[in-house]
DNA sequence: GCCTGATAATAAGCCGACTTATCATTGTCA
DNA sequence: TGACAATGATAAGTCGGCTTATTATCAGGC
């Protein structure tokens, strides 16, 4: 937090909400949202997941998921099935009605990004999409050694 | 959505979670999370502001602060003092409890975005900042002017 | 003076992220 | 083979975003 511009972190938060939030305002009228869309996206390439497998991808909690595909399930999208040998574990496939969803939800996207991105020359595009694979492989692995670290090892 | 790649958008959100979370990995000692200091944060260098003020500062909805003051209140941090003349407005002032706080959280912040950046050259952190504040700048600019837009005006 | 519209704060309720904990099942290995 | 660790799904409860709606108050115009 410096004199007057947010840090970086904050505004990558911010940049980050701004885009969901206009993500949301255009795909409301489909009637579902960008996590939902987002994990319908991911499903649709690897049918026969597993939730926990599925949550891997996503990078988010197998928790956070459950309750996606609830929502999901209820409205008839996606279907859960028994693992043949494993009865702890079921199988995710979509079901046919979310199949031209997917299909509308693309043009959303692409639109949303376009829109975003007005004015950013190609190269720095790219050079945006490189940095931040940077920062997400460094955060990655940061996270997941919890604190072991800098500061507890000076303290 | 592409091959096997996230979009931008994804991609975006995925890093500013993690931001946030290796954040709070290392806040939580301190008890309280990134929204909370933002708030200290921004305020600390605005005494004397009212709620609707300091939302619009964030860049967040009003309600959505008046949670997050709700518990600074209660924790001791700030305090609501009434207008002088308008009775329907708050004035924010930090208490001194607050203030050790705002010292404790720089370093954290900045140990974050020094361990998120790793390996990425000065040139590209610069350009990454100008970059998400082109994208910021255009994101509110669309989410404020709703949808009379590119596809609406197509279909 | 009073009505009407704008503004400040807040309530209610949804969503998706999280942590921590539980329960059933599976797999391992001594 | 039988105890124990690991794994898959889920529950409970918190947090910070949101939309929509309500209540007070203020400010202007007639």
């Amino acid at each position: 937090m410096n004199d007057h511009h947010p840090t970086l972190g904050f505004l990558l938060h911010e940049v980050a909400r701004l885009l969901r939030k206009r993500f949301e305002q255009r795909a409301r009228s489909l009637g579902f949202t960008r996590a939902q869309w987002q994990a319908i996206a991911y499903l649709s390439k690897n049918e026969g997941i597993h939730q926990a497998g599925l949550a891997e991808l996503l990078d988010i909690e197998p928790i956070t998921l459950v309750r996606i595909l609830d929502k999901l399930a209820e409205r008839g999208l996606i279907e859960r099935r028994q693992h043949p040998t494993d009865r702890r574990t079921w199988l995710l496939f979509l079901k046919d009605a979310a199949r031209p969803l997917i299909a509308a939800m693309q043009p959303i996207g692409e639109a949303t990004r376009a829109e975003a991105l007005d004015g950013v020359a190609e190269v720095d595009r790219d050079q945006l999409l490189q940095t931040l694979t940077r920062m997400k492989s460094n955060l990655m692995a940061a996270t997941r050694a919890p604190l072991v670290e800098k500061e507890a090892n000076y303290g």
